[in-house]
Order: structure tokens, then sequence, then C-alpha cells
RNA sequence: UGACCUAUGGUGUAAUGGUAACACACCAGUUUUUGGUUCUGGUUUUCUAGGUUCGAGUCCUGGUAGGUCAACCA
């Protein structure tokens, strides 16, 4: 489908149209989603699957998913499924699921194509003394001893190594490059070290594994990866990425960094989501105040909203804090066009309806959604007794309370106008009952009384009411910006970030509501079924609240 | 006392040497049987100093500010 106005392209969607243009890839281009797997995705990695697939999907390529699994030490099958499900959920399709450790004998192969070219050499160092070896930015690195071994000892020492002859940390494979470069992964970096431990994949067939550098720029070659696109961060590898492509000849994949999403009021690096997760400050990894995709799934956040603020979002090559409010502005636009409108009372009172037959029961057809295209219409019945928000009443109402107090008039959604007549308190003054008299000529869909009324308020029929447990959530921090907090982070955790009402009213027709099923409870916010409903207990998390001027209004 | 990356409203992102725009946020009004939604309008912008040019947010130089890099992590 042809635009009418082309957009504008971001900076990689650029270097992709000039390259497709001089004709540099006529098999067209080939993108990669490469995520270790040592933890759980979250919207940062959600940028970066946007950017990969949505290249290829918009200039006609294709995109691998690669599961990056070089150290045995810290990847799981777990974390496999978990991402293939979230990429998936996200809406996305690659063309292949690949794993690095797939490439270990081809890897392994060229690392021996270097020795013999004299651009690799096995160091008995240890880790200390590398690291002595390598200097500072400010200071050239100085020369291993092992640097100058031959061809044939190299060689020899490395297949040693693959054969186990070494413990852990006794020898690394190092490229042989130049100690004194002004970029630090230029000086001699390692290529291999040594790991007797078992791989998620591969089991015990290899005891040395190669080392991220070492791997990524082959795995992308190998599969012919057209463009390469990572985080700001590997900036500083891409010298040694195009170094070891161009030394080994092999197929030519370039680099691109973008900056990595950053979000207010939220963390995003693993080792912190993980913290959260350890110290139990969140109920797991898809707790749904989580930035991550599990999470925002269960909180009730759909494909099209998480891809749609990857599109907003945009992307460059300068950092980055993404006001949460543009992700909220997401997930109601979406909501607001498909989630379904029911009544819940999260706040009960009751609402006594003194002229109404105690006796009678109404089923009355209510609109489900008006802005759908097509307006279908549900049951809720209405009786004498209901409940309705306590808020929604006001002994002293201000002015421009359009709502219930003595004297004032509100419309009952889908029902009636009622006038409101008397309340009752208790010994403490606190309202226990509000009283009003309905207008039976103004009935919604056919009132033919005359009157117009500023407010509408939601309800549910007590004797019909279903009980619910709801769990409010807000933002993770009090705090927009976490990125110096460091530790420290933990004391910045919004106490109301979770809320749980446990008893609050639902209408009786969301017994049948399924999980994930996205609803806005009227006036309340959208809200959906969380897996932790059971047949006998309903528990619905709010996705996002609705925009709320009254409260604006209120706080003047 | 290095190398590299970056700098446009409050937050993001465009403008590809030729009128600084779009979205979110915010404010005001409109619509509304949700104080939701819709629609309309408004507030607020090119880090700095030079240079090139008829013309610079864009190119060049210096400065300033922020970021990245010294894991047998990715």
């Amino acid at each position: 489908m042809e635009e009418l106005k082309p957009k504008s392209l971001n900076f990689l969607e650029e270097i992709v149209q000039e390259d497709i243009a001089s004709g540099k890839y006529p098999k067209g281009i080939l993108t990669r989603f490469p995520p270790e797997p040592n933890g759980y995705l979250h919207i940062g990695h959600a940028k970066s699957i946007c950017l990969n697939f949505g290249l290829a999907q918009r200039f006609g390529g294709a995109t691998n998913l690669r599961f990056d699994d070089t150290n045995p030490v810290t990847e799981e099958t777990e974390y496999v499924e978990s991402i293939k499900k979230d990429v998936s959920w996200l809406g996305f399709t690659w063309a292949e699921e690949l794993y690095t450790s797939d490439y270990f004998e081809d890897l392994y192969q060229f690392a021996e194509k270097l020795i013999t070219l004299s651009f690799a050499y096995v160091d008995d160092s240890s880790a200390a003394e590398i690291a002595a070896q390598k200097g500072t930015p400010t200071t050239p690195g100085t020369h291993s001893p092992f640097r100058n071994r031959s061809v044939e000892e190299n060689l020899a020492l490395f297949r040693d190594m693959r054969a186990g002859k070494y413990a852990d940390g006794e020898k690394v494979l190092r490229a042989k490059i130049d100690m004194a470069h002004p970029n630090m992964h230029m000086r001699d970096p390692l290529m291999y070290r040594i790991r007797h431990v078992k791989h998620h994949r591969s089991g015990d067939k290899w005891c040395i594994y190669p080392m991220y550098d070492f791997a990524h720029g082959q795995s992308d070659s190998i599969e012919e990866i057209t463009h390469s696109i990572c985080t700001l961060e590997f900036d500083v590898h891409r010298p040694l990425y195009d170094w070891f492509l161009d030394k080994l000849g092999i197929f030519p994949s370039h680099q691109y960094e973008f900056a990595r999403l950053n979000l207010s009021h939220t963390v995003m690096s693993k080792r912190k989501l993980l913290q959260l997760v350890n110290e139990k400050v969140v109920n797991g990894w898809d707790d749904p105040r989580m930035p991550t995709i599990s999470g925002l799934r269960r909180r009730g956040f759909t494909p099209a909203s998480i891809r749609n603020f990857c599109e907003r979002i945009g992307v460059a090559k300068r950092d980055n804090l993404i006001d949460l409010s543009l992700l909220e502005f997401c997930i109601r636009e979406d909501l607001n066009k498909s989630a379904d409108r029911v009544m819940a009372v999260l706040d009960p009172i009751k609402l006594v309806i003194t002229n109404y037959p105690a006796d009678k029961t109404e089923d009355l057809q209510i609109e489900n959604n008006p802005e759908a295209e097509v307006i279908t219409k549900r049951s809720v019945p209405f009786s004498n007794e209901l409940y309705i928000e306590r808020e929604d009443f006001m002994i002293d109402p201000p002015k421009k309370f359009f709502r219930l107090g003595v004297g004032l008039q509100v419309r009952l959604k889908g029902a009636y106008i009622v006038t409101c007549t008397d309340f009752k308190t208790d010994s403490a003054g606190n309202v226990t009952e509000v009283h009003a008299e309905y207008i039976p000529e103004s009935k919604s869909g056919q009132d033919t009384s005359g009157i117009n009324v500023k407010g509408t308020i939601h309800w549910v029929s007590v004797a019909h009411a279903v009980e619910a447990e709801v769990r409010n959530f807000d933002r993770l921090l009090i705090v927009e910006d976490a990125s110096e907090l460091g530790d420290d982070f933990l004391k910045f955790i919004n106490p109301e970030s979770l809320q749980i009402i446990p008893k609050v009213y639902v209408e009786p027709g969301l017994k049948s509501a399924s999980v994930g099923q996205p609803l806005q409870f009227i006036r309340k916010g959208y809200y959906s079924l969380d897996l932790d409903s059971s047949s006998d207990k309903l528990v619905f998390n709010r996705t996002v609240t609705l925009k709320d001027t009254w409260a604006k209004e209120k706080a003047k």
C-alpha cells in the first residue's frame, strides 16, 4: 500500500534504502534479532525487535532469530522458550531460528585460520596479567610474553585447549592486533576461553567457548546478515568486528548502532530487573509492574500498542529518556477502540431508589463500546438497590460537581435519571446510604423527560453484583530517571505501584470474561482478567487509568 | 588527561544548504448518556564562539556538556 506523503526515514532506513538503491545487496536485506538466552525480554528489546523486523518488512527482506549463546554459564533453555513466545506475541515471524552454538565448529576453524595467518596466539597469562597488559585508555598496553609463539606451537596448544588438556583459565586464545591501539578492544582481545561447563545445547562437546567479539560478527557473516544493528555501547566494538571479517575474508556484514530505549519511572537493565525479582520487590518476571514483555502482556498491553509505541519513539543515536506517558497514550489509543465497556464499582456505597419497586428487576440493554464500528449491546440487571462509587456522592458538593448530592440529578449509565433526596450516616458521620428517586420517563434510549443532566455515573445492582479482586498498578518508581541511582533505585520504589482492592462489585456478565480480554471499567480505567483468576474468584489488573481531567480540576 | 559517539520545545523525533515541523505532555475551548472519546486553538525549540555561503539546525574549526570503552559477560 502506497502512502500519500512518504514518511521521513530514520537513519537506519536511509542506510538500507541507499544500499538497495546502489545494488549492494541484490539478494535483498537480512537482519537479525540476537538475544542472549539469559533472561526475559523487556520493552527495550521490543524496540530492537521492531527495528530489525520492521526494517526487513519495509524493504522486502527477512529477519533471523539468533540466540547468542556463547556463555554456557548463564544461558538456559527456559529463556529460549520465553524469548520465542515474546517475539511471536509481538507479532513477528522470523525466517530462521538459529543459535551461535551451532557455529561453534565454524568459529573454531576460523580461529585456526587466524592462528595460521599469525593473527592469533595462545596466551598462558592469567586474567589479572592480561588486564594489566591492556594498559589504560590513556596509556598503551604491553606485550604478553607469549605473544611471539610460532604458528605451529599456537596451533598445537589451541588443539590441546579444545581437547580439554587445560583447566579453566589456564590458557586463552588472543587476537594479535596492537597493544598500543587507542581503542581498547583492539589491544589483543580474547577470542576463546576455557570453560568446562555443560552448554544448554551443545552439552559437553566443547570446553572452549568463543567470546562475543569472536562470535557475533562471524555469525552475522555466516548467515549473510546485511545490516547488523545493535545498541550504542557496541560502537567501539565495530573496528574489531570489521577486523575479524576482513582478516577471515568472509561475507562483509556491517554493524550499525542506535541508542537504546530508556523509559521514565522504571529500570531496564537486566541486573536491576533481576534484583527486583530476587529481592521480591515484585512477584516475578511477569509482574505487571515490570517493563518486561511478559509483564506488559499480563498487565493487559496489546502487541499493537507496543509496536505503535516503538514506532512513535523513533530511533537515533542520542541518549534518550522516553516519558512513560507516551506508552500510556499508546495503550489507551488502542484499547479505546477495542475494549468493551463494563461497570465495576471499586469503592461501593449503596444507593436506594425509593420509588422503584423493591421486587422488580429490569434487564437493560447497554452499549458495549460507543467507538465500535458495529454497536453491540449486553444485558445488565437493574433494581432498586445499587452500588455506586463513594466518590460520586458529596454531602456538600462544590460548584462544578456533576454527580450526586441532595437535590442533584445524574443519569445512571444506561438506565434512568435519578434525583438525590437524602442520605444516611453512621455515628462517625460517614455516609452509609444514599437515597434517590428515579424518573420513569427518563429511561435510556426512550427518554421523554426532557431533562438534561451534566453527569452520568456507573452502578451495579446489589442483588446481582459479582465480587471480584482488583489490582491497581502504577509506575514502578517515584523518580523519572533511575540511571544515576545505582542500587539505590530500590529506595525509590513507588509504594502505590500495586494497590489491591480485595472486594469490588462488578456486573454479573463479567463472570464469563476471559484472561487477557481487554475491558474498560467505565470511568475507572482499562482492566483485564489476570491469570490468577479462577471460576470462583475474579481478579482484574488495571492496565492503565483513563485520563482524568476531573482529578486535575479537583486539585485546584 | 586518550579514542570514539552525541547535542533541535518539558519529552521524543523530523527538516538531507532554502519558511524549524510532527507526536506525547501541558493549557483553553468543543463534543459527549464515561469529567473517557472527538474536534479546534494555544504555550514552549536549533549547546556555544568563530568560519564557509546570497543563505547554516544542517558543512568546517575551536570550545562546552552528556555518553561509551580498560569482564576469561553479551
